[in-house]
DNA sequence: CGTGAGCGG
């Protein structure tokens, strides 16, 4: 039965967290309403929240709870070629926060899906992807020069 | 149980 979904999308329309920067109005399945005009802000001095610049990673966030990772990566990959896809789960409870984290082979592809994957559908509820923030894995970038000049970037 | 902001390891 897809009646669980429909539960889902009334939950959202009802809810409508402020999370949700964008209106769907189009609960219906059926019709998809492209967003108008949308004024971008920043015109005097407001920046407000920029987003982050173009990277491989991709920051999936709206995820179902119950969303695998697994499923993530099956979505992202009809853009293109999905590398990692995890989605984020807690460590003590075991649970997912909500949000996961896709990355994918090259930059023009990370952009295809996150414009394609952007406010659509994922077990039943509107999932948002944007760029991921670049953050250090494993080295800091505190130590610029290392005693042999070598620096731990071969990332992107 | 997991509805709801957020950037994992």
């Amino acid at each position: 039965m897809a009646l669980r979904a429909a539960v889902a999308r009334a939950t959202v329309a009802g809810a409508a967290p402020p999370s949700l920067r964008r209106m769907f109005s189009a609960a219906s399945a059926n019709s998809f309403v492209p967003p108008p005009i949308a004024a971008m802000g920043n015109g005097d001095g407001t920046p407000g929240r920029e987003q982050s610049p173009p990277s491989t990673n991709l920051f999936v966030s709206g995820l179902n709870k119950r969303t695998p990772s697994e499923k993530l990566r099956e979505a992202f990959s009809q853009f293109g070629r999905v590398v990692d896809a995890r989605v984020v789960t807690d460590r003590v409870s075991g649970y997912s926060k909500g949000f996961g984290f896709v990355r994918y082979a090259t930059i023009e592809e990370a952009e295809k899906g996150r414009v394609g994957m952007d406010g659509k559908f994922l077990d039943g509820w509107v999932i948002f992807a944007e760029y991921a923030r670049p953050r250090p894995e494993r080295t800091p970038p505190q130590n610029m020069s290392n005693s042999n000049g070598y620096n731990s970037y071969g990332r992107e």
